[in-house]
DNA sequence: CGCTCTCCTGGGAGCGCTCCCGGCGCGCCC
DNA sequence: GGGCGCGCCGGGAGCGCTCCCAGGAGAGCG
């Protein structure tokens, strides 16, 4: 046996083979220019014949960066995962990374051991920067990241005066907006549902519902409003409740789509009709609302350009990080269904 | 403004402000034998004041490794996600994984492309390892990863004569045990709703189902067998398809816990008592099977083990690659509860 | 007191890239 | 014909670690 091989060939032997010089393999697969066009041509087949690729880590060490970024799941109860909203951001933030060039890490940070765990591995210089979702109002996480200097965007915000990098949605108007429209139609005792008050994004639509109905010089009742978490069952179970506190309800904002489909379950088997006796909004517009029936009317929170714009903060983090916080606030839009 | 300074310190200026080289500190961050009590301390002493954190691309450059296995999802229907198999599965890993040091992180891959951008990831040396859930039959991505000669452990297998290593539940003898556990009770007309048939292990638990009926000397009838694809929505529908061929079924064999709380809704919009009229049993053992009502008897997937295995194998795959297939097939459960 | 053996420690030699500088050859202009 | 500029190309100098070998300092023994 002769010398011992290692698995891959090197860019070193890759231009051995193609009579050239390292620079020039390394221009090639970079896709520099300033390569002649029959030069690249002999390189390309030279790493065809040997079945060349490139270490990712003598790259990131010479490169200083680790083409990937990592998407952060820090939501501890891992029911909440099953909820569409994570599958159908992951997938906007899948597309909106494709033509980066790079990869998107899911990782899970489940327990204090883990966060620690985690933060190494970024501030090793494995991933290029972060992107956090699920974040709830006591995580220090974002904190822990933004002292390390690692470029950070988060979808939604923590509190009111968020300052790390973050992308949400504008929940307390598209709350409004519905709650407005419901008055519209007539609506005279309009109850919600709201998600886990220890988000903001459940808070903020809580308050959009109450500066609604104050704009209308209606009082809220505390007794309208009941707490869910985002889950179906929880929607149920509030809705019912709601109907039993008040049996005069004829509006109802949900604090999810999904949440609404528990709320139209739980009025189905109290015997109101929808939208009939009771009108009912959704919030998120997923795939989901489209299916219920009566189809969903909901507030729409643009996923995809949520997921893009993500990763546009991220781009900019990464290249002059520490300079600012950047925060952007995606306009809701009202979609009118067949519920209300 | 001095000489600008990278972000972190290195090894080298860690060796320097503790007086010691930089073999010692290596020795120091790796918990490595032969270092002194003192030394070691002083040594910590300077890690902790310099905050310094190894960079783990120079790390696995040096030494041929990356202390991270992927774990890819080549789920193309993000919908299955949701189910909770997905996210007992990984909490299991996380779990299995937590004392080799290695860091877990999720992959999608989706389409050709990412396949094609997973692939070349981990032949540059990104993961040291490979582990891939719910692989369907006519999937390449773990011949491919075999040919890379990448360490790959699947969770199930493509089918009957799969060669890559994998670790799998006995599908096939839980249900066989599920069906004589009916018989034994004295139902006489079992039917089975089915997970998708192009994934091997719908297709085990078919054939447990019915070799256990064959074995009694009775002929499985094509018409009480539904396909479903593991979700509750599936199970309803194919039930109430079941009720409306043979009124006369008197117990069910479900491919899931989902399935079998679809066909629990089924059966009762259709008046039927479980288990009085009809036995239902479903398959997983998920926390789910404790809350339904009445609570599911089920065949138990040992989730835990099967994690546990699937790392053992991957880190055997990594100390001697490409010696042998390893396969193992961990025994499953009937756990009989209300529902039988 | 000298010699060996053990325990620690320092640092050279890479790992496989990227970055960048210097050089070569050729075409063009005066 | 000489000079200049530009397009390509080669390869040195790292990036920050790990691996490993050589060597110093004690301890123990004859």
């Amino acid at each position: 046996m002769g010398k011992r091989r290692t698995g891959t060939p090197t860019l070193e032997e890759v231009a051995a083979h193609a009579g050239v010089g390292r620079g020039t393999v390394s221009r090639v697969i970079n896709n520099a220019a300033g390569v002649k066009e029959s030069t690249r041509r002999t390189v390309q087949q030279a790493i065809e014949e040997l079945g060349y690729v490139p270490n990712l880590a003598a790259r990131s060490l010479a490169g200083r960066r680790a083409d990937a970024v990592a998407l952060v799941l820090t939501e501890p109860d891992w029911r909440q995962f099953a909820e569409p909203f994570f599958s159908e951001i992951v997938r906007s933030l899948g597309d909106a990374l494709v033509d980066t060039g790079m990869q998107l890490l899911l990782t899970l940070v489940r327990s204090e051991g883990e966060r620690q765990r985690f933060l190494e591995y970024a501030r090793g210089g494995r991933v290029d920067g972060i992107l956090l979702i699920s974040v709830h109002a006591g995580d220090r996480l974002p904190d822990m990241l933004a002292e390390a200097r690692l470029p950070t965007v988060l979808l939604g915000r923590r509190s009111g005066d968020e300052y790390v990098s973050y992308v949400d949605a504008d929940n307390a108007g598209g709350a409004r907006t519905a709650v407005a429209h419901l008055l519209e139609r007539g609506r005279k005792t309009i109850a919600t549902i709201t998600g886990p008050l220890d988000m903001y994004a459940a808070q903020s639509r809580l308050r959009g519902y109450q500066d609604a109905l104050a704009l209308a010089g209606l009082r809220g009742t505390r007794s309208l409003v009941a707490e869910g978490d985002f889950t179906e069952e929880s929607g149920r179970r509030a809705m019912a409740e709601l109907l039993e506190r008040h049996p005069e309800i004829d509006g109802v904002l949900a604090a999810s789509d999904t949440t609404a489909v528990g709320a139209l379950h739980a009025l189905r088997a109290a015997g109101r009709r929808v939208p009939e006796d009771v009108a009912v909004i959704g919030f998120d517009d997923f795939p989901l609302a489209q299916s219920t029936k009566p189809r969903l009317t909901t507030v729409r929170q643009p996923l995809e350009e949520i997921g893009r714009a993500m990763v546009r903060l991220l781009i900019e983090e990464m290249e002059e990080p520490a300079v600012a916080w950047r925060h952007v606030i995606l306009r809701t839009e009202l979609v009118v269904r067949e519920s209300s």
